[in-house]
RNA sequence: GCGGGAGUGGCGGAAUUGGCAGACGCGCCAGACUUAGGAUCUGGUGUCUUCGGACGUGGGGGUUCAAGUCCCCCCUCCCGCACCA
């Protein structure tokens, strides 16, 4: 990398052959260069000092309206633009060149778009909270913060390496105390408030206090407010809580000795970090009370700008479904008289419910089960078991034993045990069995369901296995010749001496029968989701700890001025883990062990006393749910965002607007985490008059991933990617030994790994964008492939060399206009530039930059000048791809000030029209003969002008000619008889 | 199984509203410079061809003067959900 070209006695250069053990095929050593030559080493020298200036210049400090980095008059008269990506997680182990993908993108949009006049704020900071680090920390004995902030070092110094505009005084990181510090507020602003489902938001919780205390609201059981004990007081409130403490089964991984979200645990009951089992235990933990905004997460996804398949996955997992509670009476085997309640979405079919279900977990099982069977019963109904007792406990013991993976193995064969209890059918008062199984889930809706076969799949197999009988109350279609249609149709079979639905279509029929049912007391419309609510404790040292307190009564949430929550210090940073599978286990939390912090005397405002702390801490997610609030105003001590300042970056930019970050990029892979969470806190926040947008993100883009081929030998070990050969038959080998080639990620243990410091040695920075811009649309995933890096080398050393000549290195603009083909091919080029620019299309922006270089190229070849208007519109749209080279070309063809705010491009209309065009003469479709003609030829000279061509008359080979069409000026179609 | 997305040269990918398929890049081939080339530069490069042309965007059918693009059927791959009543 180090080699000088030498001059020779008569000043011709001479090149030696300096050949070293690292030389590889790599075409930028600089050894056989030109002295001016864009090489590695030039570009390593000028993307240092650039960056050096940028920095030292303060170049991408984002003014704002007001406070500490407010700027009005620099603020003023500009539009605003918020580019913000999925900030990263600073992993020690470096980055790889897949992760700056994104970052680059909305780098090169942001430089476009200041260019184009917009305040664009674009920062980065990072998610430093979380398990990596502190599962570092346990095995070295470091402090996570220790490691955390080495490894947030190197990550600025690679990506500062890259040359990304990023206002460094923002780059937040979640685990700056004067940044969790507003997170723990944030927290106590959720647990302080409850959702008014009148209001149709959050409100304070001292409103609802107030609504109990003066008698404008009616406690449950009625007793008024003032006889209620303290105790009662707070748990009646903590009921309404959005942030609350509950007892409900949990998602308990002994592997990873913590909690998990719903959200975090796989389809086969594992966790999704560790793939660890994952059990149901009732645990008290921090949950929130997402479900309240069920129904705006939905709804509000409709004016967002986001990638249909992400709001289509938020919709399902929120998973709203419409229809009815409705209750079957049954009497207890204690003879009480109580109902099973079920929730359909099919009520219309009630009079086809043949029989029902309770999951295994259900609690209503054991009050129901008989002493004895009560006849004779087919043993799959009793699994062979003497009382129903031991069949339900049998059942129950077999089922638990089952994994989610066993279950999924079985094929989902219905399996169950009848109860020896019947419950009435409240339509037709028909006595229906009920049975126990597990296809019925504890989970959703009320964990009971009215079987209803003939238009149900899973009922109909599981009638089907054991004897039960359908009745159709839906008319399937008349070619339909078995089992469960699940269609709409018009109702039979349905009437009692009150009602009949028979002849209505579904929906009428699904509105009659809820209107019967509500009159007289069955049941009640209601909507259902899938979504549960967010269960937010983790046992772990590494998070934000939790601003509250627990006395004798409960919890007690601290005042702002006692925050932040500091973690305490600590000898051992893990939680207790357990035999994967030992599902017994209870979590045991690393500050617990911190007794001196565990216990704390405080004042709040009712004189010191001793309280215990939450030794829980947040789940990782916390940070990222508001961290685009926070780089508004990072240095605000007052408030997490100043209200001025969140309303100039993300309010309502016209009526009906939700406001919000302009755009935001990341992976697909946190559709329903990191933004479902998200937007749910923003929405907290909107409701309470913090925020002026109401959602966070108005447009998302998802970037698409790098991948990268990995290879494997006989053993199955993989091999060095970068080693492999192919062979000429296609195969790949290794040190002469085949290997198997496998598309993936790209990643250390793959050894397929490449790094952007490797990218920017070999090639520099510059080259690493435009190469990572020009593979394919930015939300497409596609191979790395280093050996295609040099073409993205190639067009800069081209480009360069059209603008500097390689023997002096001074400039070659020449003060000579440019010619109007010149012009012309320019101005096309802005044109289709700005548009793709626009869009994120840069692979096909930077493929109009080549062919309008490779132009210039021939133009300079033929003896040409380079006009400074056509290097100047060049440089200024080349520069946000790559910056470095633009800005240094700018400063050599005599400019002092960074290109960073002179306008893009402009270009003139009037250029773009061409005077002649090609028009494409067709026989029959086909394409016969291509002709210059004038840009404004009408139709009919058009026709002349294709019928006389000789290519079309050979063509048509004497045929009539039928019609001609005619597009004038591009195309005419003779179309033969 | 349900839902969503995608199939274009050896490879990554281009292609306003249906209107010249394969832009641009890699690779490959040839040439230039060179003691040399793995640097750089120039040119060529979908397939077949009797050199006229024919064929060609996963397969089959259709609409149209004209289909990668629109419609129907099928195949393959990727992603999400997965007994959600």
């Amino acid at each position: 990398m180090s080699q000088r070209s030498l001059a020779g006695p008569d000043g011709r250069r001479r090149y030696p052959r300096l050949v070293t053990v690292s030389q590889t095929s790599t075409p930028n050593t600089g050894a056989d260069a030109a002295p001016h030559r864009y090489t590695a080493a030039l570009a390593a020298e000028l993307e240092r000092r650039w960056q050096d200036r940028w920095e030292l210049e303060g170049t991408f400090h984002t003014p704002n309206p007001s406070g500490p980095l407010g700027d009005p008059a620099a603020v003023a008269g500009r539009p605003k633009l918020y580019v913000m990506d999925m900030f990263p997680y600073p992993s020690g182990a470096g980055l790889h060149v897949g992760h700056p993908l994104g970052y680059i993108g909305t780098d090169v949009f942001a430089r476009y778009q200041r260019m184009n006049g917009y305040n664009v704020l674009h920062p980065l900071g990072y998610d430093a909270f979380g398990l990596p680090a502190e599962q570092y920390a346990v095995q070295t004995g470091q402090h996570p913060r220790v490691t955390t902030e080495a490894n947030i070092a190197t990550m600025r110094r690679q990506l500062r390496a890259l040359g990304l505009g990023h206002d460094s005084r923002r780059s937040v990181a979640t685990t700056d105390p004067s940044f969790y510090r507003w997170t723990q507020w944030i927290f106590l602003q959720i647990f302080n408030s409850w959702y008014d489902p009148d209001a149709g938001g959050a409100r304070p919780i001292v409103e609802l206090e107030d609504a109990y205390a003066s008698g404008r609201r009616a406690t449950p059981d009625g007793t008024p407010w003032a006889d209620l004990t303290e105790g009662q007081r707070r748990g009646l409130l903590d009921d309404h809580r959005l942030a609350y403490l509950s007892d409900a089964p949990v998602n308990w991984c002994p592997g990873l000795g913590t909690v998990l979200a719903n959200e975090e645990v796989t389809a086969d009951g594992r966790s999704e970090r560790g793939n660890y089992p994952v059990f149901k235990r009732n645990l008290r933990q921090w949950v929130m009370r997402i479900t309240a905004y069920a129904d705006r997460l939905i709804a509000d996804l409709d004016g967002l700008d986001w990638p249909e398949p992400i709001k289509l996955m938020q919709r399902n997992w929120i998973g709203r479904s419409v229809g009815a509670r409705v209750d079957f009476p049954v009497r207890t085997a204690a003879g009480t008289q109580t109902a099973i309640t079920v929730f359909t979405t099919r009520p219309d079919t009630l009079f086809g419910a043949t029989y029902m279900v309770l999951a295994p977990e259900h609690p209503m099982v054991d009050d129901l089960l008989p002493g004895a069977w009560s006849e004779d019963l087919p043993a799959s109904w009793t699994g062979g078991a003497p009382t129903p007792v031991a069949a339900v406990a049998a059942y129950r013991a077999a089922a638990m034993a089952k994994s989610e993976v066993e279950r999924g193995a079985e094929g989902r064969v219905k399996t169950g045990v009848f109860t020896g209890a019947y419950a009435t059918n409240p339509v037709n008062g028909a006595l229906i069995p009920v049975f126990v199984a597990d296809y019925v889930l504890m989970g959703y809706g009320t964990g009971a369901i009215m079987a209803v076969p003939a238009e149900d799949e899973r009922d109909w197999e599981f009638a089907a296995t054991f004897g039960l009988p359908h009745v159709r109350t839906v008319a399937p279609p008349a070619d339909w010749t078995d089992g469960a249609y699940t269609g709409d149709g018009p109702s039979i079979n349905s009437a009692n001496n009150e009602i009949s639905l028979n002849g209505l279509e579904t929906a009428a029929a699904k509105a009659a029968i809820i209107d019967w049912l509500a009159a007289k007391g069955f049941g009640v419309p209601t909507v259902q989701y899938k979504l549960r609510d967010w269960l937010f404790s983790r046992q772990r040292y590494w998070g934000e700890p939790f601003p509250v307190v627990y006395d004798e009564y409960g919890v007690r949430g601290l005042p702002d001025s006692m925050l932040p929550v500091e973690l305490p210090e600590v000898d051992d940073y893990s939680p207790r883990t357990f035999e994967p599978d030992d599902a017994e286990s209870t979590p045991e939390s690393p500050l617990a062990r911190a007794t001196e912090w565990a216990t704390v005397t405080l004042d709040l405002g009712d004189g010191p006393r001793e309280y215990r702390r939450e030794t829980n801490t947040m789940p990782q997610w916390a940070g990222s749910c508001w961290y685009e609030l926070r780089y508004l105003d990072p240095t605000n001590e007052n408030a997490f965002v100043d209200p001025e300042v969140e309303r100039y970056w993300m309010g309502p930019q016209a009526p009906g607007d939700c406001g919000g970050v302009d755009l935001y990029v990341g992976g697909v892979e946190h559709a329903v985490l990191h933004l479902l969470y998200a937007r749910f806190w923003h929405k907290v926040l909107f409701d309470l008059g913090h925020v002026s947008s109401s959602e966070p993100f108005r447009r998302l883009f998802n970037q698409g991933y790098i991948q990268a081929y990995a290879y494997t030998d006989a053993r199955g070990m993989y091999v060095p990617a970068e080693d492999v050969v192919e062979e000429t038959d296609g195969s790949f080998s290794y040190e002469g030994a085949p290997v198997n080639r496998e598309y993936g990620k790209m990643g250390k243990s793959l050894k397929n790994s490449v790094t952007p410091d490797q990218m920017c040695g070999e090639y520099g920075a510059d080259t690493l964008r435009l190469y990572e811009m020009s593979m394919g649309p930015l939300d497409v995933s596609r191979p790395w492939d280093t050996r295609a890096v040099v073409g993205s080398f190639r067009f800069l050393q081209r480009f360069w060399r059209n603008v500097i000549d390689e023997e002096t290195g001074l400039s070659r603009v020449s003060e000579t206009p440019a010619d109007a083909q010149t012009r012309a091919v320019v101005a096309r080029t802005i044109d289709g530039v700005a548009r793709d620019m626009a869009n994120l299309r840069f692979n096909t922006a930077i493929a109009k930059l080549i062919e309008c270089n490779n132009y210039l190229s021939r133009l300079l070849a033929d003896g040409g000048a380079l006009p400074r208007e056509t290097a100047e519109a060049m440089i200024l749209m080349v520069a946000p791809l790559a910056p470095h080279v633009g800005e240094e070309l700018w400063s050599r063809i005599g400019h002092t000030a960074t290109l960073t705010f002179v306008p893009f491009p402009q270009a003139d209309p009037a250029l773009l029209v061409a005077d002649t065009v090609t028009c494409v003469l067709q026989v029959g479709g086909k394409v016969r003969d291509r002709v210059e003609v004038p840009a404004d030829s009408t139709e009919e000279s058009l026709r002349e002008l294709a019928l006389s061509a000789p290519k079309v008359v050979a063509a048509l080979a004497g045929r009539e000619v039928r019609t001609v069409v005619v597009r004038a000026p591009k195309l005419v179609n003779v179309v033969p008889a």
